[in-house]
DNA sequence: GTTTAAATTGAAATTCATTTTCAACTAGGT
DNA sequence: ACCTAGTTGAAAATGAATTTCAATTTAAAC
């Protein structure tokens, strides 16, 4: 999805909810578009602060949350204790492979899994709503 | 795996490490593998208390790592922001159901799905060490 | 343009799980 | 029994997420 029909949606959003499109909250949206995915709420707060934007770490912290809620990111969990976003590809779902040595991220997808998670969730008689994969484990540039 | 089995695994752990066998692990031993699974520290700690041991919160985290550490137990994170504990067993590995309306927890295991994992990171260069793969979404429970 | 009501901001405080500290205590070898 | 190193548990510290609240800003109404 482009950025500038992202930014469109998060205007419906706002507008649709009864809430005010700031200043501040551009500059965040801006800021993680731009930036790369999987970033945490502290990461996103200093490349603010890094650029010249004088704005409050639970400024970023409930932007970011209105994100996730409007579908323009999600959150993630990788066991780091940290809450990440990452910008939502729609209709597109991706899984992650992560290095246990240097964290490296790298996503992934692959049908077959879907469709078995599919098959496996409706043989316990589960409607599956979404799903999180995770693999760890050494990336090429750690196991030699 | 027996409980009996357990239990000397985790004591040959504490010999091999220099660390000391005590009232307080035993207990926390005993009490771990009598409850059901998915425990938080939080739960496990009630759970000692409402028996009679006097035994605190901190003792009862340290020992839930150490039964990480030595495998018979793994930590799990379900996103509500707390970690959970489960008897390990051992060579038998499994992923787990989660109904989003009402929290009921299934386990289960494909083989199929772990195949296609190894293959989709080997594809990437990745060695899989372990792996997560949780399904929400709603039980035949609560989807009448 | 001014007024007004409601939402937003941001620094600081709070919450909540996890983790560490440290003085008193215990296990287990000598 | 003695000694040493590990253990315990209450309390304090940590760290991320969240809330509070007074000052400010937005945008709709006048």
């Amino acid at each position: 999805m482009s950025k500038a029909k992202t930014k469109s949606q998060f205007k419906d959003f706002l507008l649709t909810q009864g809430l005010k499109s700031t200043r501040q909250r551009e500059l965040i949206l801006d800021e993680f578009l731009h930036a790369g995915s999987h970033l945490s709420t502290e990461d996103l707060y200093l490349r603010l602060r890094r650029g010249n934007s004088r704005i409050g770490y639970a400024t970023v912290h409930r932007t970011l949350k209105l994100f996730a809620e409007c579908g323009i990111a999600e959150q993630r969990h990788f066991g780091d204790g940290q809450t990440r976003y990452e910008a939502s590809d729609c209709d597109e779902h991706h899984d992650h492979l992560i290095c246990v040595v240097c964290g490296k991220i790298v996503e992934f997808e692959d049908p077959r899994i879907e469709e078995l998670q599919v098959e496996v969730a409706g043989a316990h008689g589960f409607s599956i709503e979404r799903h999180r994969l995770e693999l760890y484990g050494c990336c090429p540039g750690c196991s030699i």
